[in-house]
DNA sequence: CAATTGACCTGTGTGC
DNA sequence: TGCACACAGGTCAATT
């Protein structure tokens, strides 16, 4: 599943195979792969042809590449909007190379190299084409918070935002609107590293807490980006469709009946959300107040 | 306004 | 064999 990790992967990937390069024209299999651009795909289409592509950034789970002749973007500029969702690829392949069973939109480029193709089975994800803002972000991410790689990311703004909550420690770190990046695979590792259960409520973190919990969140991503990202299933991949490898190096997540790494007592899952949470029951015990 | 729930979507695996 | 169903889960609209 794409989280932070796995996105800026990708992000990277475009940086050294797209960028730079002008769109010739665009394809679109699947309409619904564009439903969050407004204007409706014929538009999409229009928008992309024959604009140069400029460098690809990020935020949380969200990836874009500024449309520009030349120059840094500026507001007002507009920009090529990617989400993955569950099971989104970017994948930059050959124009000869038959079109992939989830094939949503392909990108021809002027130079009749390598197309960029959007593939996805779920179709929860989506491309979109969006000015950008004041702060150089699209419009549609206005309400998404900086991710924790952010440098701008600030911790104590967001150490007094959690306590704030009356929610669970699980359910505000999914919050994209707290802080961004962080999916059900680095939120129940993050918990884990720091023997925090799920459903601590956010309003008695202290600050030494969120400080580490901070910090954990940093590490995990960190190696988990080190390592080329997450894969279960094969539906995340990079742009050269190779999976990475972190699913190695998880403690928690997808480990059920499994000993966990620190004492050994079996790794337990949990219904949450409509989905699970894996925590070791032993160093993430449940508080004694908190039902969320 | 904040919190919560359901809908969206399809391939895979399991049980009957 | 075939069918029903649970599950994977990020985001957003609708509801409380």
């Amino acid at each position: 599943m794409p989280e932070l990790p796995e996105v800026e992967v990708v992000r990277r990937g475009l940086a050294q195979w797209v960028s730079g390069r002008t769109v010739d024209h665009v394809d679109i299999a699947h309409p619904r792969a564009v439903r969050r651009h407004i204007a409706g795909p014929a538009d999409f289409a229009a928008r992309l042809a024959g604009r140069r592509l400029g460098p690809a950034q990020r935020r949380g789970k969200y990836l874009w590449l500024t449309l520009v002749d030349d120059g840094d973007p500026r507001p007002g500029d507009e920009a090529l909007l990617a989400h993955l969702g569950m099971s989104g690829q970017l994948l930059v392949q050959p124009p000869q190379l038959p079109a992939e069973v989830h094939l949503r939109v392909t990108l021809t480029f002027t130079d009749g190299g390598r197309q960029l193709r959007f593939v996805d089975q779920r179709t929860f994800g989506g491309l979109a084409v969006e000015p950008l803002t004041l702060d150089l972000v699209p419009a549609a991410l206005a309400h998404i918070a900086r991710d924790p790689l952010d440098a701008l990311f600030d911790d104590e703004a967001f150490a007094a935002a959690l306590r704030r909550r009356r929610t669970g420690l699980k359910r505000a770190l999914l919050d994209q609107t707290l802080i961004s990046g962080v999916g059900n695979i680095y939120a129940d590792e993050t918990l884990w590293r720091a023997r925090q259960h799920y459903a601590r409520a956010t309003s008695t973190v202290t600050a030494p807490s969120c400080a580490a919990l901070l910090s954990h969140v940093r590490a995990v991503m960190t190696e988990a980006l080190a390592q080329g990202g997450t894969s279960f299933d094969s539906l995340y991949v990079n742009v050269n469709g190779e999976s990475g490898y972190f699913e190695r190096s998880l403690d928690a997540y997808g480990q059920e009946g499994r000993p966990c790494p620190r004492c050994g007592t079996p790794i337990r899952r949990e219904p949450f959300m409509n989905r699970s949470s894996f925590l070791c029951p032993r160093c993430q015990p449940r508080p004694r107040a908190a039902h969320w």
